[in-house]
DNA sequence: ATTTACGGTACTGATTTGGTCCGATATGGT
DNA sequence: ACCATATCGGACCAAATCAGTACCGTAAAT
C-alpha cells in the first residue's frame, strides 16, 4: 500500500498541534493525548522520539513537557518522515550501496533514485505550517503556496 | 521507511525484463528465474499477480508463458504499484471515508491528499520503457524525458 | 498419455508494527 | 525533606503483515 506507519502519523499530527499551537508553546504527553484522543503511552512514546530525534525539546520534571524546536514553517514533512522512518528510499537497495548482489548490472537502480527523488521533494515541499492551517477555504490556497514556495534542490534524503 | 514491498520490486524488475525483450516476446517463469535467480516460486507468484492485474497475458499449457499486455512506453510504475500494493496512499485515511473517526476535524486530510498526488505523479512520469532502458549514459538523458513528457493530470489513486 | 506450464489457494516462519509497562531521573511545590 | 508530576530509556508483547513455499487443478503441445 506504500504507506507510512501508523506510528509516523501519529507523529506528524501531534506536531501539527504544536505548529497550531500559539508559538514556543509547551504542551505536556498527557495534555497531547487528551487532545487527541490517542492513547496516553503512544503520545509519550512518540514525543520522545521527536525529541530524540531533534524535533522536539523536552523540559523534564513537574510542569515539563515538550516544545518545538523551529519554526513551523522551517519543519517539512520530510524531515519527520525521515526521523521517525528512516531515510526515504522506496526500496532497500537505494537507501545505499550492498543491499543487492545484483547492483553492477541493475538497469533499474537509476530510475529508482529518480522516483526517491521526487517522493522526497513532494514531502519537503510540505512544512508543518501546512498542515497547521485550518481546513476549508483555505485548502486550495495551501496549493498555491506549496507550489510557489521557493524549492532549493534537496540532495537527496 | 516508507518503501514498497520486496515483492512489488521483484515484480517491476520482471517487467522490466519484459520491457527489455523483444517486442511481445513471451516468456516463462522459468525462464524468468533463471535470468534474474529469484526462486521460480516467488518469480511464478508475481507473475501470477501481475497476469491477473492485467498488466501480463498468459499463455498456458506446454511453450506457455507470460507476455506484455501493452507497450512498455504504456506502462507507468503508478500503475504497477497500485496493482502490486493497491492504491497510493500514504496513510490509511486518505485512501476513502470511513477510515479514521476523526476525519471531519482533522486539519492534515488537505495536505496529505497533495502529498500523495505528488508522490502517484511521480510514480506516473515513469514507464516501464524507462526501466528498461540499459544504464549508464542515457541516465540523464532520463530524467529530460520524464520531465518533458506529458503529464495529463492524473484525478488519484 | 505425458510433459510443460499457468491458476488458485492455503500455509508457515520471520519480521515489523502498534502498543504497553516499568524503573530511573529531573523539577516544582509544599 | 518530601511528594507529585514529568520526561528518559528501555524492555516487552501480541497481532498483523511479509516473504516464501507447497500443493492441486486445469490447459495446451507433442
Amino acid at each position: 500500500m506504500l504507506r507510512i506507519s501508523k506510528l509516523t502519523d501519529y507523529g506528524i499530527v501531534l506536531l501539527a498541534r504544536f505548529a497550531a499551537a500559539p508559538r514556543d508553546a509547551q504542551l505536556s504527553a498527557r495534555e497531547m493525548a487528551g487532545a487527541t484522543t490517542l492513547p496516553l503511552p503512544v503520545v509519550s512514546k512518540m514525543l520522545k522520539e521527536l525529541a530524540s530525534a531533534g524535533l522536539l525539546e523536552s523540559l523534564r520534571g513537574a510542569k515539563g513537557g515538550y516544545r518545538l524546536v523551529r519554526t513551523p514553517d522551517a519543519i517539512t514533512v520530510a524531515e519527520i518522515v525521515l526521523a521517525l522512518e528512516g531515510p526515504i528510499a522506496l526500496m532497500e537497495c537505494t537507501v545505499g550501496p550492498g543491499h543487492c548482489e545484483q547492483e553492477a548490472r541493475c538497469t533499474v537502480q537509476e530510475p529508482w533514485h529518480r522516483i526517491n527523488r521526487a517522493v522526497h521533494d513532494a514531502l519537503a515541499r510540505v512544512t508543518l505550517a501546512d498542515l497547521a492551517r485550518p481546513a476549508g477555504g483555505t485548502a486550495l490556497l495551501g496549493i498555491q503556496n506549496a507550489a510557489a514556495r521557493a524549492t532549493p534542490s534537496h540532495p537527496n534524503n
